[in-house]
DNA sequence: TACTCCATAGACCGATCGGTCTATAAATAG
DNA sequence: CTATTTATAGACCGATCGGTCTATGGAGTA
């Protein structure tokens, strides 16, 4: 098994840990078996242990999400309609998950001592770069950068609190009403901007 | 010391450390050295242990947050404004506490295993309360039933996500710009509402 | 004062935590 | 073939985990 392999393995598996049970909700016997690797290699590869671990299961969760939005707004020529083929494709994610995955970066967040410097550090670095990827788009549907970027949060914020309250309903009624409504809210106001040209 | 003030104070203490270190994040004998109370005390008030005290932590929470809400929503004539209120005070809370402090609600739903039954079910209780006791509210201010339902899920995922993000982000921005967006389609909505009558 | 019951008080338990260390197998280089 | 590096492999460590158990102080009642 070469050195990459090992890597992303335990990436994965800790990524995958992080949104099941959250950072100190798994111990690290518990990744190692499920990664079907021994402690050995988990500090070869990463001397700085479960933090380290995380931090690079963080920083791939960010990658794998930023990668997917770009895709999903690729695909739609209006914004607001790629942002809702974006929740349904989450919708059906954590349906066929049982509720039992959500956000690895939330549960970090949620999880860690408020003195975890490096790993708030890591973690705002990442909301900070999905909040203005998703401003970039939603300004291409009308919306001025100000608004655009109160917009891009809002829609983050709503997608990660309906994310935690789906797990905790066993149901993906919390997102669908969240984003009904906020969807519902932004094409009218997009349409009042348009109005106003 | 009477019986009701040691429960009391654990309650208490487990709420705050769910709010700061999550579930899996603090161990007994760190909230009984805050308690200042031995470990006899907590299996006498708590003979479930950890998962009672979470359990009694978060029915608090839940009710401390339906409390407030039915008071500032008391104070204002209009639902929205008694809204914005309420994120005012909950910037404020968060900032005094250095965004150490989030909601010990989201905290218990992201870092509990997925089939620890009772806590979801408990959180998702409390969910629902407090969604239906916003949805009463926002109806007021003219919407439908049934968006009004929506728009209260919408509430309180931006709220808990905005929660999250502010303490990832070190700062109160997630909170303002989720709210700020949110309150300015609602209010356009509100408009368009009033303009059919 | 003696008896009772409530609420501590904390020693103690096995399990597991994250982390370190030495040894070895497998690949690569000379 | 030997030397060296690479990547496991897992025994082992002290600390801490959640939980159990016995003993004790102290208020209330006879």
């Amino acid at each position: 098994m070469s050195k990459e392999d090992s890597r992303k393995i335990l990436v994965k598996t800790m990524q995958s840990a992080l949104q099941s049970k959250g950072l100190h909700g798994v111990g690290l016997s518990e990744i190692l078996k499920t990664a079907g690797l021994p402690k050995g290699s988990l500090y070869y590869h990463f001397p700085g242990g479960k933090e380290e671990l995380a931090l690079a299961a963080i920083a791939n969760a960010e990658q794998e999400m930023a990668r997917f939005l770009e895709q999903v707004f690729a695909r739609f020529d209006d914004p607001l309609d790629a942002l809702a083929a974006w929740i349904d494709s989450a919708l059906q994610r954590i349906s066929a998950s049982r509720f039992k995955l959500g956000c690895p970066l939330a549960a970090a967040a949620l999880d860690c001592s408020p003195d975890d410097t490096d790993l708030l550090l890591a973690l705002h670095g990442a909301f900070t770069n999905l909040r203005d990827q998703l401003a970039g788009h939603i300004s291409r549907a009308g919306f001025p950068t100000d608004a655009a970027t109160d917009l891009a949060v809002l829609v983050l914020t709503s997608y990660e609190g309906g994310l935690m309250m789906a797990r905790a309903a066993g149901s993906t009624d919390p997102i669908e009403r969240a984003f009904r409504a906020l969807l519902s809210h932004v094409r009218l106001q997009q349409k009042e901007l348009a109005h106003g040209h």
